[in-house]
DNA sequence: CGCCGAGTTGAACTGAATCAAGAAACGTGG
DNA sequence: CCACGTTTCTTGATTCAGTTCAACTCGGCG
């Protein structure tokens, strides 16, 4: 039982015993160093990772700007979405913003480990549902508040958030520039 | 065989005829007039729809201010996501734009028929996916672009959007004012 | 025919972007 | 462990895209 398997009992205590060996045999362990690409824009994405430990962010270049587009936490699984899925190039890139460990597996022995077990096409159907749950909440916060709304929204729910990624990063996952963060933060708005 | 079933045929075409029979059995055929909701804001949503005909939205109150979330159109899956899937109270209203003919099934006969073939678990799956990839992709357009850069990207996109659908529920649905919205249609900016 | 919601247009206002410059934090190599 | 260059953060002044408020037009429905 390593972190990953651990995480998904959790979650989905009614898995068979049957089910997790498999997955913990699929996923291969990976360290990181901080900096270093789990993807590059414009590539396909291969692998879906587990992220066991560490922060990552997956990000894209639009006209010389770098926008942030997504964050990974301790337990979240890391992949592009849009590309890993179709297995089509990818938008944005995902790289590590401190060290830690993943656990990885391709799309080509995801797709065998499906066939195995028809728990794992659920399982996956489960974690992606709560993908999307999270993309449609930060799609009605981006559509409809202002930027120093968005701010106390992510101040009240997702404190880690704040406390952990760099000014630069976060403003632009908030769709604001540096300055009307650091304005916003300093509490002069 | 009917719209349903034949537009599942045309994007998984290995199905196998047994589980379009299943599909068929399961969702139930129904009439609604232009104005008829699928769903109230706070209810919890029961049903997944297939929208064989007509155009729908959904729409989040919020401040007293109406805003537009999604347009439904021929061929789409309709639901409210964050809702039906973990059966939560709904943050938003569906509603009927136009007359419409819909393919529904409930949650529960959901379930239900996932255990009957497991290629119905992988057919979910699937247009989830589709789902998700447009929420990514919409998000990302919000995120980082302007209003007129919103426009003209409908305009390429989606123009049956821009025909279809009245300037007060679009200009919501890019999070822009509906004067806004109007001084870009008549080229002033 | 008259009303009401939807769309348009104008003027004033404002939240946030841009431009700019200095201060603080960080990493790297000596 | 310090010195240096690089990047990030902060703060101020200015500009601008988009909102707000308001008045008017248009088209459809009862």
């Amino acid at each position: 039982m390593n972190d990953l398997t651990a995480y998904i009992k959790l979650k989905m205590p009614h898995l068979r015993g049957e089910v997790l060996r498999i997955i913990d045999s699929a996923f291969q362990k990976e360290e990181k160093k901080k900096g270093e690409r789990l993807l590059n824009q414009g590539d396909v994405c291969r692998n879906l990772y587990f992220l066991a430990n560490g922060i990552c962010r997956s990000f894209s270049f639009r006209n010389g700007a770098d926008i942030t587009t997504w964050f990974g936490f301790k337990d979240d699984f890391i992949t592009s979405f849009t590309s890993f899925f179709p297995q089509a190039p990818s938008y944005e890139s995902i790289e590590m913003l401190t060290d830690g460990t993943l656990y990885k597996i391709s799309r080509q022995r995801l797709i065998e480990i499906q066939k195995e077990a028809i728990e794992i096409e659920r399982t996956i159907n489960f974690f992606s549902s709560l993908y999307t749950i999270q993309l449609e909440k930060r799609l009605f916060v981006i559509q409809t508040h202002s930027a120093t709304e968005k701010y106390k929204l992510i101040l009240e729910d997702q404190p880690h958030l704040i406390q952990s990624i760099s000014n630069k990063h976060l403003s632009s996952y908030l769709g604001i520039t540096r300055e009307t963060l650091s304005r916003i933060r300093s509490g002069i708005n």
